[in-house]
DNA sequence: ACCTGAACACCGTTCAAGT
DNA sequence: ACCTGAACACCGTTCAAGT
């Protein structure tokens, strides 16, 4: 769908200066997600404000819920949107970095890449943000669901290739899925190492959930 | 401290019902954390509002301004508490099980299961209730960095038992730190398998992060 | 000292009404 | 269909005033 720029009648009397215009364009919900996305990137989920996203479009501030049933759903496709960038993410670093060991570990950087890259989009797709745990969502959760398994076919694909050990390939996504989870998280809360040192410690941490703390 | 009640005029006249108690109590600080603490185990976060809180303990919704700067002080308070339990009950397992092998396990177990049983606070412990990056609070952040001590010490322990490799002991902490919190976050979150199954999959991890996923 | 009550500047959401 | 404007029921916080 190409861009559509909105119908100005062009030789409009001047008492028409106070609107310039009337349905604003021809993709609102677009322009909403854009706006929410920028908006939590630049000040966080705590900084979003329907009424600021409305007045930023130059929209009155109930449009909004001609494509949104509530603040809630805006932030549950804007997370979606995520989970899907995430899996593409996740599928090019594995599919560019040959697809065995080193491309295992290169998905883990990129997980924690991209939350570190978009920090607050990354804590809107983990929760705290939505309800307790009221409306699953089928689209979101697919989303999620997508992202999460790419993992396990990696991990399956390593175990035909007897890199990685027989075990169940749901108990070892899950496990690798926390510790990047864990790693991203710390990181965003700036409670590990700063700037470029994070992708030198995932590298370590990723390294020992290989071969283990162990001694020996 | 005992518990103590309000002094009560037995004798008044009927004219002073409206308004039972005028100064409340004589600790008022610990009851707004408690209530706090309360409503946030019961509604969450987003459910906690200090005029709530106020009404619950029948106090004027400002007299919280007398014991804490704004909302953001009394969580942060709320929070530093949650780390001094966290740390007690880490320290504990680790002492209770033999300072070896099967008590660091028990220690990641431990900590877990404090997320599992306390996901609000958990919650708030870990930043997205906070605003971004201001006001690190440095009485909180001590509470914090003594939990993830013991973290540390029980790892260099364990060095010096020969049962863990000769790495950077604050790697290897956050390398296990990373792992159980991603394990509680996506937990607390329901992204995991649900109830006892939680520890069972603790089990296999913290297993896996001491011997790796690797084949052989 | 400690608490109150009114007031201020915000929210998300609803709904009748416009075009 | 899509958008508006006023209104409703909430917030956290400030501040002069009470005891």
């Amino acid at each position: 769908v190409a861009p559509q720029t909105p119908k100005r009648a062009t030789g409009r009397p001047k008492a028409a200066r106070k609107r310039a215009r009337r349905y604003h364009h021809g993709d609102l919900r677009r322009a909403l997600l854009q706006e929410t996305l920028r908006t939590i990137q630049a000040h966080g989920v705590e900084g979003l404000t329907l009424r600021g996203v409305g007045q930023k479009l130059g929209v009155s501030r109930t449009a909004l819920y001609r494509h949104f049933a509530d603040k809630a759903a805006l932030l549950g496709t804007v997370s979606g949107e995520g989970f899907r960038t995430l899996h593409a993410q996740l599928a090019a670093a594995w599919k560019d970095n040959g697809e065995g060991g080193e491309a295992f570990a290169a998905m883990g950087i990129a997980y924690v890449q991209f939350a570190v890259a978009n920090p607050s989009h990354y804590r809107v797709m983990f929760g705290s943000g939505l309800d307790p745990d009221c409306a699953p969502d089928p689209e979101l959760q697919q989303a999620a669901a997508g992202a999460f398994q790419a993992l396990v076919d990696a991990i399956v694909s390593q175990q035909r290739q007897g890199s990685v050990r027989p075990d169940e390939p749901l108990m070892l996504a899950r496990f690798i899925w926390s510790l990047v989870h864990g790693i991203a998280m710390l990181a965003i809360d700036g409670r590990l190492s700063q700037g470029e040192a994070i992708e030198t410690f995932t590298r370590f941490a990723l390294e020992r959930s290989r071969t283990g703390i162990t001694e020996g």
